[in-house]
DNA sequence: GATCCGTGGTG
DNA sequence: TCACCAAGGAT
């Protein structure tokens, strides 16, 4: 029995959906990729929301869909290109399996983006969450998403708990299949903005005459890691409108290929002309930020400042060079 | 199946 | 301040 007991009935299935869909059509929050069933925009949205807040995302969103507006926009640009519209969201490999799968439908089908769950899971990126999520979203076909949010949903609405195995066949069986795509959007919304991973707000839950818990279910979460600290010195070269900047490995576990700063070799202790905290990983650094002379070391290269925007900055060489007013 | 991948907001 | 963690996927 995979559904969640509460849910037994067709009778009952059918409420908590009207419920859930009235309050998500006038809660719902107004998000660019809520304006479109283009399957690009809608799978630009998926894989850039992956591990990441609406908030974080919105404006990288609005700059890579001008710059890449078509699946064969995006197929025919540089990966330089792509990583740099990326950077300071994170977790670049999305960008790179994005570009990879925008080629792979460019060339292998026709330049049509697939229709289903099924034929979308075989591009590089798209797993079962974010294949089902644009499959409903762009296509109607009824097939339940379940991420973070409606997880924790449904563990706090089922009088029993649900199994890891049977998350997804209790989601599917509580899909609005008429209207999926909202459905889903819907159940995340309501994870994200009320069913909140702390204390959920249920007096303006939309379905709490359906949900066992009433927000006193604690939800088991994993203990945190133990995070690192370090430190480190980073040097502010410019010279004839040129900055020295240095790139990553291509080879680096850690977002390999992108732009830095170089390092400061250490040694005369003087004040820095910026500190600044920045997480990185599982790593919190202290960095601090020195300007001095020019002194060139192997693998450092005169970056123009004009084609700064155009490079894969990491997401703390965005964070130095905004604060320096050196980029928009 | 555990681990890794980035970042910024939050309480 | 600091731990937590957000529309996951690949390995």
């Amino acid at each position: 029995m995979a559904a969640a007991s509460n849910f037994k009935s067709a009778r009952a299935r059918s409420r908590f959906r009207q419920k859930l869909l009235a309050w998500y059509g006038v809660n719902g929050r107004a998000l660019p990729w809520r304006e479109t069933r283009d399957p690009y925009r809608i799978w630009v949205s998926e894989i850039m929301l992956q591990q990441t807040r609406v908030a974080a995302v919105l404006d990288h969103y609005r700059r890579f869909l001008k710059q890449f507006p078509s699946v064969q926009a995006l197929a025919q640009a540089q990966e330089s290109a792509v990583l740099a519209a990326w950077s300071g969201l994170g977790y670049y490999r999305r960008a790179r399996m994005l570009h990879a799968a925008a080629k792979k439908v460019a060339h292998e089908y026709a330049g049509q983006i697939p229709d289903s769950a099924e034929a979308l899971r075989n591009l590089p990126g798209i797993g079962r969450y974010t294949a089902n999520a644009i499959a409903s979203i762009a296509f109607a076909e009824p097939v339940a998403v379940v991420d973070g949010n409606v997880e924790r949903v449904l563990a706090r609405m089922s009088e029993v708990p649900i199994a890891q195995s049977e998350l997804w066949t209790t989601a599917q069986n509580l899909l609005d299949p008429a209207r999926p795509g909202d459905f889903n959007q819907a159940m995340m919304e309501l994870g994200a903005t009320i069913c909140l991973p702390g204390v959920p707000e249920c007096h303006r839950c939309p379905v709490k005459s359906a949900c066992c818990s009433r927000g006193q279910k604690l939800v088991a979460r994993t203990p945190g890691a133990q995070r690192l600290r370090k430190s480190a010195s980073l040097k502010l070269v410019m010279r004839n409108g040129k900055i020295l900047l240095r790139q990553r490995p291509t080879s680096a576990q850690l977002m390999p290929g992108m732009w830095e700063l170089p390092e400061y070799a250490r040694g005369i202790r003087r004040q820095p002309q910026l500190r600044l905290k920045h997480s990185i990983t599982s790593t919190d650094w202290s960095i601090n930020v020195y300007t001095c002379r020019a002194s060139v070391s192997s693998g450092e290269t005169w970056v123009p400042l004009s084609q700064l925007a155009r490079l894969p900055l990491t997401g703390l060489t965005r964070k130095i060079l905004r604060r320096t007013n050196l980029l928009a």
